[in-house]
DNA sequence: GGTTACATGTAAGATGTTACATGATTAG
DNA sequence: CTAATCATGTAACATCTTACATGTAACC
């Protein structure tokens, strides 16, 4: 199977909003989707022109000033096509580059019926993590002695714990 | 500048620890690291190998049943300077792949002065990046309306605060 | 005897980063 | 006029994922 280009889903879900030029998404990623994803220019513009040979965007100029056009790139229904099926798959519970999130973005509606599926799937899998973590640090670091013994590790599993269990709450408050 | 390979300086954490074959070590990313960085076998082993030409890591071999001989892997002085310098450099504030974690886990002492130093230059680029979250929110979402005509960009930003929060909370413990 | 875990590698391709390159426009 | 920002690209390299490939050892 070829990987998964979580970019190019960024880049239609963005573009889906509106219409954008390959500077403006590069920097859509140094703010908001820079919380939890990261993508360089250069990683940008060749993929936009990928994407629109396969036909999921196109591009209409902009003069701007006296000499500069700038490209500005719009979605096509197989974009918007695309794009929606990528909402849909499920996402898996990563830590680095979370694509829940990274889904949820993207979502406008507030009761939306998929928003309720995603947050209710995404729950379970967040809440049987924590449990998991929980059972590992009763098991790796049952008393004090143990966690002096190696307080780094004992640091990061606390940390692990604390992240996922506000992350349970988070889902929970949405 | 060449790349970080930070899965280099993993690698030699491992081994620092003890002396681990490149199975050992492929698991390690099941289950402890896991939670914050992750790595294959097919990643792991061409490494090994790279690591030993340069000196970082040597290799002894072990006899296992009738056929099978397994390399178990072993930190050099110059790998044990290298993974020292890397645990001293600063760490950058990244959500994916937490590089301040990812030292933090190799720190055994509870009392270490690294430690101490490490904390308090992350709390400071934790508690800058939260305050910056938080003047978002209030710029972005100041009211009801706002938060619910994008409601998904809002429980992402959330989301992010409530991370943030955390970690600065989880900080302060450590 | 069969299944699961241990053990080690390579190959192809996708993805991501850094550096190289160039030039226009805007705000002070 | 000058600095910051806008704007678009390529090249080289590093990293990561998936699939291919093979065989042993331990446990039931």
């Amino acid at each position: 199977m070829a990987q998964k280009n979580r970019l190019q889903y960024i880049i239609l879900g963005l573009l889906n909003i509106g219409s954008k030029t390959g500077y403006d998404l590069a920097k859509a990623f140094d703010s908001d989707i820079g919380e939890f994803w990261s993508a360089n220019h250069s990683q940008i513009y060749p993929l936009l022109k990928k994407m629109e040979q396969d036909e999921m965007i196109t591009h209409h100029e902009i003069q701007v000033g006296q000499k500069l056009v700038k490209k500005s790139y719009d979605i096509t229904d197989q974009g918007k096509k695309n794009f929606h099926e990528w909402l849909e798959e499920p996402s898996e519970a990563d830590n680095s580059h979370d694509e829940f999130i990274l889904k949820l973005y993207f979502i406008k509606d507030a009761n939306s019926e998929l928003l309720e599926e995603m947050v209710v799937s995404q729950l379970e899998l967040r809440t049987d993590k924590l449990s998991h973590l929980q059972d590992q640090l009763a098991d790796k670091f049952p008393d004090q002695a143990s966690q002096q013994a190696n307080y780094g590790h004992y640091c990061v599993l606390k940390h692990a714990i604390q992240r996922e269990s506000g992350y349970v709450d988070w889902l929970k408050g949405i």
